[in-house]
DNA sequence: CGTATGCCCTGCGCGC
DNA sequence: TGCGCGCAGGGCATAC
């Protein structure tokens, strides 16, 4: 799942590939990862632009070509990188922009669930979350003031907070997890509950957690892959994430799979106080299942409703 | 407005 | 061995 470590990676993995170089032309293999405008315009639009450079913000990229910015998201399993053309398509390749030097740079994904937009000159066609996208966590517009006023007042889980990229930009399930332990606060916390002090260690978490994830070139979880086909190094530096049954990095307990805000969350039960009188039920130990135990967490006013399933309810 | 839920999609583990 | 099911998850639309 790429967040803003991934796409950062990415985004400097591919820069010397693709800047400077002319959209020869493009190839939709699959019109609906397309998102705006509509397939033949975008070709249109695209194709004899030349990138001038390439930025970030949170886990959107944002490839500027002259006026124009072509925006990217990889959502879950979505891959961006330069080969040569002799390369064999992944069965999920999406979208090919040939380049003016005979390389491609493709677009795979697995699920289908990323995409591009084409900003006019004025921003036209710009997609609300990049629009309304919180601080980038690294730069100096984060501050712990800044994520203050961002779970002040609130009663959601933190975790669903700093999920929230209206309130700081770029994180994702895996960097939550681990910048919520770093600052031993447990992620069915309810926003309006951090004290000052642990607000600030939360800032600073954050920035540390994804500063190293960033120097290691992100988490490979999954599939990730960065611009050259490279995987990230972050993994192994995991403290939470995916730890479920192994020992606590810090004190020993055994890591414990939770549900929060209908989220797998990962939390040392010892390190990360649950909140007063919070709700924690296991809802099912799944055996084999890479040794889940997985736990419902949820402050006593509001109990935990199971995903809301009501498919086939008892009838 | 803030919060919660469903949807998109497909590979995978699991249970039978 | 093979099939069908449930799960995972970022962002957006929609419902309260």
């Amino acid at each position: 799942m790429p967040e803003l470590p991934e796409v950062e990676t990415v985004r400097r993995t591919l820069y010397d590939k693709v800047v400077g170089r002319t959209v020869a032309w493009v190839e939709i293999i699959t019109p609906r990862q397309i998102w705006y405008p509509d397939a033949d315009t975008f070709r249109a639009e695209v194709e004899g632009a030349r990138f001038t450079e390439i930025d970030r913000r949170g886990k959107y990229l944002l490839f500027r070509l002259g006026p124009l910015t072509l925006v990217g998201h990889l959502r879950m399993s979505g891959h961006l990188f330069v080969c040569d053309p002799e390369r064999p398509r992944d069965k999920h390749t999406h979208v090919i922009y040939h380049l003016d030097n005979g390389t491609e740079l493709r677009y795979e994904d697995q699920r289908k669930f990323g995409g591009f937009h084409l900003l006019g000159p004025q921003g036209e066609g710009m997609p609300p979350g990049l629009a309304g996208l919180g601080p980038e966590p690294l730069s100096d517009d984060f501050t712990p003031e800044v994520l203050s006023r961002g779970l002040q007042g609130r009663r959601a889980p933190v975790k669903a907070l700093l999920l929230n990229q209206a309130i700081v930009a770029g994180l994702g399930n895996i960097y939550v997890d681990e910048a919520l332990f770093c600052a031993g606060v447990h992620p069915a916390r309810l926003g309006e509950s951090l004290t000052p002090a642990e607000v600030e260690t939360l800032h600073g978490c954050i920035r540390t957690v994804l500063a190293r994830a960033v120097e290691k070139r992100g988490t490979t979880f999954s599939l990730y892959f960065d611009g050259e086909g490279q995987e990230g190094d972050m993994y192994d530096e995991l403290q939470v994430f995916d730890r479920s049954g192994q020992p606590c990095p810090r004190c020993g307990t055994p890591i414990v799979k939770l549900a929060v805000a209908q989220r797998g969350t990962h939390v040392c039960p010892t390190c990360q106080t649950a909140p007063e009188g919070a709700v924690l039920a296991t809802r099912r130990a799944r055996p084999g299942r890479r040794g889940d135990s997985v736990t419902v967490a949820a402050e006593p006013a509001k109990p935990y409703n199971p995903r809301g399933k009501r498919k086939t309810k008892g009838d």
